[in-house]
DNA sequence: TTACTTGCAAATCGTTTGCGATATA
DNA sequence: TATATCGCAAACGATTTGCAAGTAA
């Protein structure tokens, strides 16, 4: 067992909390630091950071990774799978249940012992799709 | 259309490919570095980047961003599915066919245009289960 | 001969960390 | 009061880039 940390609710813990709730835009980092900022403008980089890897760990919000992209948080602690837009790097929920049959079909062959599975889509969002009709990346 | 670049194949890029072509273990740019640099001590790791990023764009090779890990490099350029050890980052291919069901499916309840999609299988590889036996992170 | 490519070193950028000061429980 | 947390600034690590010299075609 870890030794146990007596956590406290700071009121900068309890502001980034705060702003996380308000949204599904799945800010990074330096966006909920924007935020914050505008309530307590003394406030820094390196607490946000801190914060958000702490309430992380507490279960209290899901620390999004993406591939090739910055860190993202999301108020929702649960797996969801994401679609990801790769001309301007929006990101939303994707409409899909998410499913241990790939994680089973996977385990059935193969020595690792599978612990969880991530999906990601990549498209272009509307406006993106609006904006530049036919013009996308072939391979990203 | 963009302008052609005339690419050519020198003996640091020869080298970089087949290195890459010896293995599946999906090295990082900076393995790759090590190995061709014991028959070219001079070559640079910047010189080793920007050779994959041209060799990735030409469809010679993939580059492979897994969520919160380094780059790595795949000789073959298809599209697969990747299980990694989270204690010891090793990647392998997951062994499961990539299919669009999964695309399709999102495709019907999204406004995004669908181009692409990544699936990763995070667990414990045979050595890493054996070295540590019902130990391992509960979140990732 | 042209211009793509190299080696080197410095720059970038998101993120982490050391520190002395502050504030929560 | 004890110590978790803060703000600040410096450090970090992977990757990128500017530049003058080298080399493939």
């Amino acid at each position: 067992m870890p030794k146990e940390r007596n956590l406290r609710m700071t009121r900068q813990r309890q502001s980034i909390l705060e702003e996380l709730r308000k949204t599904d835009a799945h800010p990074s980092a330096d966006e909920i630091f924007g935020r914050v900022r505008q309530q307590m403008p003394r406030i820094s980089l390196g607490t946000v950071y801190r914060n958000l890897e702490i309430l992380s760990a507490q279960g209290e919000i899901q620390t999004i990774e993406m591939a090739g992209s910055l860190k993202r948080f999301d108020a929702i602690a649960t797996n969801h799978y994401h679609i990801r837009c790769v001309n301007c790097d929006r990101l939303v929920d994707a409409p899909l249940e998410v499913s241990n049959a790939l994680e089973n079909a996977v385990q059935a062959h193969t020595d690792f012992q599978i612990l969880d599975h991530k999906v990601e889509f990549e498209g272009l969002c509307p406006e993106c799709r609006r904006a530049k009709p036919g013009a996308y990346p072939d391979s990203v």
